[in-house]
DNA sequence: CTGAAAGCGCTAACAG
DNA sequence: CTGTTAGCGCTTTCAG
């Protein structure tokens, strides 16, 4: 396994310019980068990273906390791995996986051995016990969702109220007079207190603005008999004040808005259960992954949660954080997310 | 940030004492070993990582290479990355995660900066270009799938003959007689020879084995329109040589084997639109991870793809290629897969 | 059972 | 524009 060395000796220079000739940190002649190419292609020389982290003091990798063990994730998370480790590696780096449930000593220890450069941490929850130890350390940190307190950290996430807003907005411009909100199982209630808030007022307001009426039920567990009873409360809410079962033909129906993207699948065959058929009496919409929503069945309205849009983001904001300029601690960056109409959205008043 | 020579003139001992007493590699009298571990807490000394490396040239990292990109994958591959992550953990290693989109070059990459101890090489290909290239490594790799040539290398697998054993041997169970086996998408059927080939044989050979008519539709892509015909092509076939509609009050239909997760929902979509219902007209068995086939609606009946279980095994293979003991190259691995019947299968002839 | 010392392969001042 | 040199912090012979 050649070293740096060697490529020099075959290239007839020293080993710094070697280096020099690989980090561009220093004016080479073109002649002298070429001969040290081709030795580096000759040799297929790769240089330490051991090496190159210990006498420079860049690992050249970023370490990625992910929320593994508690996660019964609707389908957001490989993306935004994916969207982490390719937008890492085109600048150079790799990432180095590590799982939360280490909790905070996953944290120490990064810094500690000196494993990366700077930290993503993935799914924050409102008070996180992470977050004191994260704003301590050395080495930057990248926060993918917004605590109650960043501490001066970047923060990185969807923003929830939008995803609220457009949810309610969405049903309301297909005519639907009546909404109700399946809230957030009891666990994610009391865990992510900043996002389920957001996300419930957001919604809240958008109906009372737009004048229509909208129930909140939650806490809804994400167990078949939790949502069954949760979709019953939904519709008989609905049927209140409405009178009769079907004498407003322009009525379509209730308009439900699923916050809870794990809860979909029973959601549906609550519905399913009672006859009740989304797109023809009800309209659903559902906080989920385009991907997710285009594979239920059938293909479920969806807010999406762009973990790919929020991911890119978050290796924008990882890499300024790297960046020669001192970023100017902390900051808020929210992406807003788009609502697709598919098969669970009645087609509106207007003929449409 | 203090360095094991701090930890050395705290505890009044040489620096080779430290790292002795932390590797354990060579005997230390209890009095020392005390001493020195009160340093390192007081210190809360960590040893740095490149040097260790460096020094040691051992990393203490296992490379992951997970086939993003490519990915429509139906939920098996976080439990798999969470299963390696904290199997490595436990043995004090760390994961360093890198896409496929890399190709062959995150192989040489990965050994040539000695970025890693290992390589753990996921959804491997029948004929898998990388193969040539990891079977040449210093480092040793461990493929999560059979190639055709395994070159050598330790493969860990499903045991996708017995998965295809299985979902017929358990439709035929509940009575069925005549079964139809929706096969892989097109890409697949092409790209992983390997245990597509393996699953439709195996389904096969045990229809026959029991008397059963069986057929393969196949290839099936993803798109609702190719499962709706390959539903309907599958139903006619059943429906063929039973002369009626519903007049044998015995029988239990056709016994549909959805191979490829991702194809569930389409199916059970297909079925709907034709008024037939999972559990009662027909019995539907899947190939997916228990965790998605419960949430799916209805839950489909399945044959687990245990990632879970295969990961568990690969970081058991991993480790013993890192062990002292020469663990006599190549070898393959399959784990066996279990059927659970949720409700889209019948209840069977004999009452149940 | 413990210490002293020589690197591991690279980067980054210093010198020209 | 290039070369020389001193470490980065650890492991591991080699001596006791």
């Amino acid at each position: 396994m050649p070293t740096s060395k060697d490529v020099a000796r075959l290239a007839g220079v020293s080993q710094s310019t070697v280096s020099y000739v690989m980090s561009g940190k220093r004016p080479i002649s073109e002649e002298v980068r070429q001969r040290v190419q081709a030795a580096i292609e000759e040799l297929t020389y790769h240089p330490n990273a051991g090496a190159r982290a210990l006498a420079g003091r860049r690992t050249h990798v970023v370490g990625l906390v992910v929320p593994f063990g508690a996660s019964a994730d609707p389908g957001g998370l490989l993306p935004f791995i994916e969207t982490i480790a390719s937008g890492a590696r085109e600048h150079d780096h790799d990432v180095l996986l590590v799982t939360a449930d280490e909790g905070t000593s996953a944290l120490t220890r990064l810094e500690g051995r000196r494993l990366c450069d700077a930290i993503v941490l993935m799914e924050v929850e409102a008070r996180d016990e992470r977050i004191p130890v994260a704003s301590g350390l050395r080495v930057p940190v990248l926060l993918v969702g917004v605590p109650e307190e960043p501490d001066g950290l970047v923060c990185v996430d969807l923003d929830f109220a939008a995803a609220g807003r457009l949810a309610v907005e969405g049903l309301v411009e297909r005519g639907h007079r009546r909404i109700a909100v399946l809230g957030y199982p009891p666990e994610a209630v009391e865990r992510d207190i900043g996002y389920v808030r957001r996300f419930g007022d957001a919604a809240l307001a958008a109906a009372s603005a737009a004048g229509v009426e909208c129930a909140l039920v939650s806490p809804v567990a994400h167990t078949a008999a939790a949502v069954r009873a949760a979709v019953g409360r939904a519709l008989e809410t609905a049927r209140d004040g409405d009178g009769a079962d079907d004498d407003g033909l322009d009525d379509p129906g209730l308009g439900l808005v699923v916050a809870s993207g794990g809860a979909v699948p029973l959601a549906l065959t609550a519905l399913a259960e009672r006859g009740v058929v989304p797109g023809r009496d009800v309209s659903v919409v559902a906080m989920l992954p385009d991907a997710t929503a285009a594979a239920t069945s059938p293909p479920v309205s969806n807010v999406s949660t762009e973990s790919r849009d929020v991911s890119r983001r978050a290796v924008q904001e990882l890499f300024r954080l790297l960046g020669d300029d001192p970023p100017t601690g902390g900051g808020v960056h929210l992406v807003t997310p788009r609502l697709t109409h598919r098969r669970t959205t009645v087609a509106g008043p207007a003929g449409a």
